[in-house]
DNA sequence: AGTCCACAGGAAGGGCAGGCGA
DNA sequence: TCGCCTGCCCTTCCTGTGGACT
């Protein structure tokens, strides 16, 4: 058979049938026109929002749930909705969205702020002047509109925990300092007993309102999927058993909608990328090692080279396969080492502790405090992640080291 | 019962890059 | 230019601790 030249390889893909017709559907970001199984949250969390077209000041709300619980999909539908609602009956609404894990764009007081005033048109540096003025200027912002104003704080528990609860109780305060505008806070949160460790006075203030929002079950996520799947692929494209896998697998990590779609919109991209016509359950389970391999393969790359060689010092000592469990020591020892081949200064092993408890934090690693009585109190270390992710991820970095 | 290991992890602060107003 | 502010990464110094060993 004659080779395929590359001209070949684009005229066969601009005459193919194109098994997506609208991907979009399929990535967290896309606001669907109804949203199922979740009419009850729906139905409150827009009972209380309601007053806002009246011109009063709608409750504060707290939501909790875990990941992909559609938590920040109901509240973005429900606030959309009332806009729309609020354009008709000509009141002055505002709402303003901000995901606080947005690395850095929005996770410390300061970097919070200055975004929030960007939103409602202010420009402040990204570093320089004192906290006080940035307030200044968002309140000023603020005080320019009328009426009043929503404000979405997504993953707060992740904002709180890194700058503390001041910040919180002083968004509590502006209903008191400002006048012509009242605004109402829907806090969003992964993490149930983080509204615990808040001050009383904020978690009173906030949590006026609070929902807890429950995983998916896998018959609901199924359904999830096929109103997707509508949008998303064209006719006949997926082979029976397909979404209920996705789903099933979903379901068994925590109900987690966000990954069944990745599920099926990488199965449909692997079944693109090999000119199949039909997406088949073959292509879940590739698609199942893809989710995971792409997610922490970017994790790995966006990291900061120190952490790189903690990462290579754990990983190749954990390849020897001689243990399944390694200690801080051991690490810290090896990325001695590590550091002088590669001719980077070593950092103390205090800082190697915080990068240890980072990649743990990020899933790569589990690492455990466990006491071997007299031999000391350490952290036992495993990996988090499959083997071949290992070996890929290894890979990568003794490329990146010109090991 | 007491000792003591090998760290965990908190607190404070240094040094840097970068911005502001005077 | 200077003094003051910020976030970020890091070091230094420190106290705390579970449980095997004596």
């Amino acid at each position: 058979m004659p080779q395929k030249t590359i001209q070949d390889i684009f005229s066969d893909y601009l005459n193919k049938q194109p098994i997506f017709t609208n991907k979009k559907a399929l990535t967290i970001s896309y606001t669907p026109e109804d949203v199922p199984h979740r009419d009850s949250q729906i139905n409150q969390l827009g009972l209380i929002l309601a007053p806002a077209l009246k011109n009063d000041r709608p409750s504060n709300v707290f939501i909790y749930g875990g990941t992909g619980t559609g938590k920040t999909l109901i509240t973005r539908y429900v606030t959309n909705q009332l806009e729309i609602a609020a354009k008709k009956a000509e009141s002055d609404l505002y709402v303003m969205y901000v995901n606080c894990k947005m690395k850095r764009v929005a996770d410390t007081e300061y970097r919070l702020l200055a975004y929030l005033a960007n939103i409602l048109g202010k420009e402040v540096p990204p570093t320089g002047l004192p906290t006080v003025q940035v307030y200044k200027i968002f309140f000023d912002a603020l005080e320019e509109r009328k009426g009043v104003i929503i404000l979405i704080i997504d993953e707060i528990d992740a904002l709180i925990s890194k700058v503390g609860d001041e910040i919180l109780y002083n968004f509590t305060r502006i209903n008191q300092e400002l006048q012509n505008i009242k605004i109402s806070i829907i806090g969003i949160s992964n993490n149930v007993s983080f509204i615990d460790y808040i001050d009383a006075r904020v978690k009173s203030a906030l949590s006026e309102e609070e929902f807890v929002f429950p995983p998916y079950n896998a018959v609901q996520l199924q359904d999830i999927l096929n109103d997707r799947a509508k949008i998303a692929f064209s006719e006949d494209r997926i082979k029976e058993g397909v979404i209920s896998k996705c789903a099933a697998l979903a379901a068994q990590e925590h109900g987690d909608a966000r990954r069944a779609l990745d599920l099926l919109r990488v199965s449909g991209e692997l079944a693109e990328r090999n000119n199949d016509t039909v997406i088949t359950e073959k292509h879940v389970d590739l698609a199942e090692s893809k989710v995971d391999m792409d997610r922490i393969l970017e994790v790995v790359k966006t990291q900061p080279k120190q952490s790189k060689s903690v990462m290579y010092s754990i990983f190749s000592l954990l390849d020897g396969a001689t243990k399944e469990k390694i200690l801080t020591g051991e690490v810290y020892d090896t990325y001695i080492n590590i550091c002088s081949q590669i001719s980077l200064k070593p950092l103390t092993q205090r800082r190697i502790s915080d990068i240890i408890t980072e990649l743990d934090m990020l899933s790569i690693i589990n690492a455990k405090v466990i006491s071997k009585g007299r031999y000391g109190r350490t952290r036992e270390i495993g990996l988090a992640i499959s083997k071949d992710i290992h070996n890929r991820v290894m890979d990568y970095l003794k490329k990146e080291f010109y090991l």
